[in-house]
DNA sequence: ATCGTTACCGTAATCGATTTCGGAACCCAA
DNA sequence: TTGGGTTCCGAAATCGATTACGGTAACGAT
């Protein structure tokens, strides 16, 4: 079936598409018998407008480009998730790539998006992500842009985080005030702001309640996996003097903290407690159930979204566009793995 | 910055748009002159082709839909995550959406996708779904479809699943091979096909080795998730002779029967064996490791974009499509949760 | 001198919808 | 009959790129 025209419906009425067109645009200037006629054959026809004729005619593609590291990852998921629920709602829809964590990979995809016609870009950025040209590009080019998770200071636009610092502060104080006094950090690879942050918040809970910062306590987790958490309680373990508490980086490796720690005949969180970040769903299924700072994802995608989505409209207008900050917390999810050893959490 | 057009070129050097268009993309007809002096002042103008232009007069978007009911489960990153890599090989981009397992919004989707301008769909369809006219509709408007995981037979077009059956069979075979006699299972809702087909081959298993199908053996899960898998294992150890094995729909199932068995102070595998199916990542994670029958997430994308892709192609090169239906296969992901009570798996 | 060929480029139609402008037809009043 | 005012609709430009077609010039061949 072949898709039917504005000049389908115009010639077999024997009339000119701007009739048509006007009459199944509500616009006046027209009869009702002639409007009435144009819609029931439209609708016999089963008349749609063609997406790429409105749009080039618009100048607008109703489509918002969104570039992850990693769609895999839950958090990511969520955030996605929270994108698609706003732009949809504001008749936007949602062109998603990947990075895999690739700079030369982000910079492909972005400039596929900008080619390929999108009204504003969402991005995270990869780990090894550096420079912002290819972003400061599509802003040469009129086309919004909000960073989310992991941004970058260079590039002039608004962007939506995790308070990773203030994440990492109230997860060490939550072992703090469960009586824990030796508290070990396993951090991830320096670079992304997030994990510095992280380490920042630690060493600030940790001298805000006068306990010292131990280099023996500290540990790196090269791939924020599994068995780097592993390894480091491992280590932290076979020194001298444990640490009581280990506030991990990540969930996988706060679990792969554990996993060693139960291999080691030590008990969570008797002998030691232990948190981690970001609250994957996995937090509630293993034993005991691990504490972690639950990462607010579905709504830093709502809200990365409703900020590029404004821009969008605010640039159509001509409003000028003022760059926006937003910062939203981490709460902790306090579970069996950082109670106190007297029993209450 | 305003976006350079071909006219823009073509006024600065006082020539046609046509021989513009002919000099960038490298059509004969044109002296090696001009065509050199197009190249650099569209290189100076950083002239890009209009996306919308170029595909109206090409009448291809260079995009396909993609319809999952929910993007945060790992089994659709997955999935989404293979579409993605093909089909931007191929050049083409992913616009996504999601169900939410409501027929619905499917169907509120699917039309969007399509009035946004799409050469293709993937789709896996909703729970809830029982009629496919939103997908017959696109295939009378010539776009083509390929369905994945949860698929229906009503509709005329390739698909991609996973063998459950198959899967299922091998499960509960693996349990009987170490040993155990009574093997309960817990199923999903009826409807979708997956979870019957699952609780078939179970059965089909049970029949090949000669075991009674015991209905105080079978329960079943209403939201195929933790609880119901707690609810269901408790069922279970209070019966006067309980199952020795459990064969569950899902991981999330699996897990919450594993946290009751746990509770009840039965022993994993000693006492009860476990098995689930999809190879979540926490499988690994938990104690013991649960086994599982992993799903090739990824390669289900890889395989349904391709088909996608191809039939793109097909129609527009005039060529018969043929539909075809890909049975992929599930794998035995053996773990301490199933091994045999003597030890070795 | 005439014709044919080649090289090069412009004209204009096309994709489909939108929108401005102008004009025909009609009615009523003078 | 003429003028002013509606009402309704067609013509044509526009968005930007693509492409079939036609035309001009220059050149060599007969």
């Amino acid at each position: 079936m072949k898709r039917a025209t504005l000049r389908d419906i115009a010639q077999s009425l024997h009339i000119t598409v701007a009739t048509v067109s006007r009459a199944l645009k509500g616009y006046p200037d027209i009869s009702a018998a002639t409007k009435e006629a144009v819609l029931a054959t439209a609708k016999a026809l089963r008349y749609e407008p063609h997406p790429m004729a409105v749009k080039l005619r618009q100048q607008a593609y109703k489509v918002v480009g969104v570039v992850v590291p990693d769609i895999i990852h839950p958090f990511f998921s969520d955030v996605i998730s929270g994108i698609v629920e706003v732009v949809e709602a504001e008749g936007y829809h949602v062109l998603l790539t990947q990075s895999n964590e690739s700079f030369e990979k982000e910079t492909r995809v972005t400039r596929m998006l900008r080619e390929t016609g999108i009204d504003g870009l969402l991005i995270c950025l990869a780990n090894d992500t550096t420079t912002v040209e290819h972003l400061t590009t599509l802003q040469e080019y009129d086309l919004p842009v909000v960073q989310f998770d992991k941004v970058s200071a260079d590039l002039p636009a608004s962007s939506v985080v995790t308070d990773d610092f203030q994440g990492a502060f109230d997860a060490t104080e939550h072992l703090i005030r469960q009586g824990r006094t030796r508290i070990a950090h396993i951090s991830g690879v320096e670079g992304p702001a997030n994990t510095r942050q992280r380490r920042l918040g630690y060493e600030a809970a940790l001298a805000a309640h006068s306990l010292p910062l131990l280099p023996e306590y500290q540990a790196t987790s090269k791939h924020v996996v599994h068995t780097d958490g592993v390894a480091a309680a491992t280590t932290f373990m076979a020194l001298p003097q444990p640490p009581d508490a280990i506030f991990a980086v990540t969930d996988a490796v706060a679990i792969g903290a554990l996993t060693a720690l139960k291999q080691l005949g030590r008990r969570v969180p008797e002998d030691v407690a232990l948190i981690g970040f970001s609250n994957w769903a996995v937090c509630e299924l293993v034993e005991p159930p691990v504490s972690s700072m639950a990462q607010p994802g579905f709504e830093i995608g709502r809200r990365a979204a409703d900020l590029l989505v404004r821009e969008i409209k605010a640039r159509r207008a001509g409003t000028p566009v003022e760059v926006e900050h937003v910062v939203l917390p981490a709460t902790l999810r306090a579970r069996a793995s950082s109670a106190s050893p007297s029993g209450e959490r």
